[in-house]
DNA sequence: ACCTGAACACCGTTCAAGT
DNA sequence: ACCTGAACACCGTTCAAGT
């Protein structure tokens, strides 16, 4: 039953470094984290999951390729004469930008940025930033990591978001935890009851993401001015 | 060579739901998440893994006990004459608290705190506290959630934290950290060199936690002032 | 009510082998 | 250089069965 001829419509063509990290990213994107295993990611290539062991030395080594290939979507800005904070808004929008095309990658950029050369220009532009605004090195490095951990979990952590999730499933899912909360005593709970819209999902907009985003750097600019 | 008597030190009692989190936690807090397997713990608690299913649905039910086990060491505020942020701060380090007992297990409550007592008790009076500060609803779910995602990447991001490792080991992975930020390009990344002591590990102090605390309450402290 | 035993469908990874 | 095949030691979970 098989031929010589391919499969039609894809063309196996050599793996790559790049190509299998891309793979990888897809199908993250598509059904999330937990589908991106080895096992799966070497079906969808249509080759055997030891061939992957290949290009990656173990599946940690895979992920690192993922943080890179996010991360490497970052159009970094590069106004060396804007003001510090200006700048530090800039590169953070980036960033955020990036994650947020891919939350499902999110969490694993956040433990690698230091790790791949794109996220170590955004580093280093955000270390720059944080030290022309006056900060010593270790409070430069702390808020620069606060700063990164913050927009991920804007990212993975918005209300209502689901990965790998038809709107229908991800629609009930929200309704059920909404139940959940308004079910609760309204005289022990009446702010989580009142709040129960937004904290189980978010609306259309960014607002959830510019709000994280202003609360950042509002209290980055608030340490900088008692420094 | 299996005797009638209990194999000594570890007496076996019936196993309940709360006996089980605490385990499993206890299992989180000495070898981190990954080691908190049905399997293991099963194997620690003397039993087949599928008694523990008699307790707990599925593995997703385990981690939501071990969330309201950590929860439940909170020892909430109650100072309701307080001025908002005063009130809003106390809480925050109640839960930073309770959060840096168990920094293996930080990862697993932040996706549930909704989910039990304790954690909605915290929620309820952390949206009290900013809605007296003046945020519409919206404003101050979406705080909340920030402000407990903060805390918690506060202790799971933590430069230089490892868990289930001798010390040695921990030494040796932040030394070999060091070294590769080291190794950069002097003229490219000259930041990240001269921060490299910090972006890979952390004083014995706490200032890495209080900063935090401190960046993300003026960052709300502001956003209520521009109201 | 509470637990065991056997089985299933998955993992990541090693090791030897093919071309 | 690049990939396959078989095997190992793990997972979570279901289902029927024991007491």
């Amino acid at each position: 039953v098989a031929t010589k001829t391919q499969a039609p419509g894809r063309q196996k063509e050599k793996l790559s470094r790049e190509a299998v990290a891309r793979a990888a990213l897809d199908l993250a994107d598509a059904e999330g984290l937990d589908a991106l295993t080895i096992r799966r990611l070497a079906t969808t290539l249509e080759v055997t999951p030891m061939a992957l062991y290949w290009h990656f030395k173990d599946k940690d080594a895979l992920l690192d390729g993922v943080a890179e290939a996010v991360l490497g979507q970052m159009r970094l800005p590069d106004d060396a004469s804007a003001p510090w904070d200006v700048r530090l808004r800039a590169l953070l929008d980036a960033l955020l930008g990036a994650l947020a095309a891919h939350p499902a990658a999110a969490e694993v950029v956040k433990t690698r940025i230091l790790l791949n050369d794109p996220g170590r220009e955004l580093s280093e532009g955000v270390l720059g930033a944080l030290r022309a605004g006056g900060f010593p090195t270790e409070q430069a490095s702390q808020i620069a990591v606060y700063a990164l951990q913050l927009l991920t979990s804007l990212v993975v952590g918005r209300p209502g978001l689901a990965i790998g999730q038809s709107e229908e499933e991800r629609e009930q899912q929200v309704r059920t935890k909404w139940a959940a909360l308004q079910a609760l005593s309204p005289r022990r709970f009446p702010h989580i009851i009142e709040c129960a819209d937004s904290l189980t999902d978010c609306d259309e907009s960014d607002e959830w993401l510019s709000l994280g985003m202003d609360t950042l750097m509002s209290g980055i600019q608030a340490r900088a001015a008692a420094l």
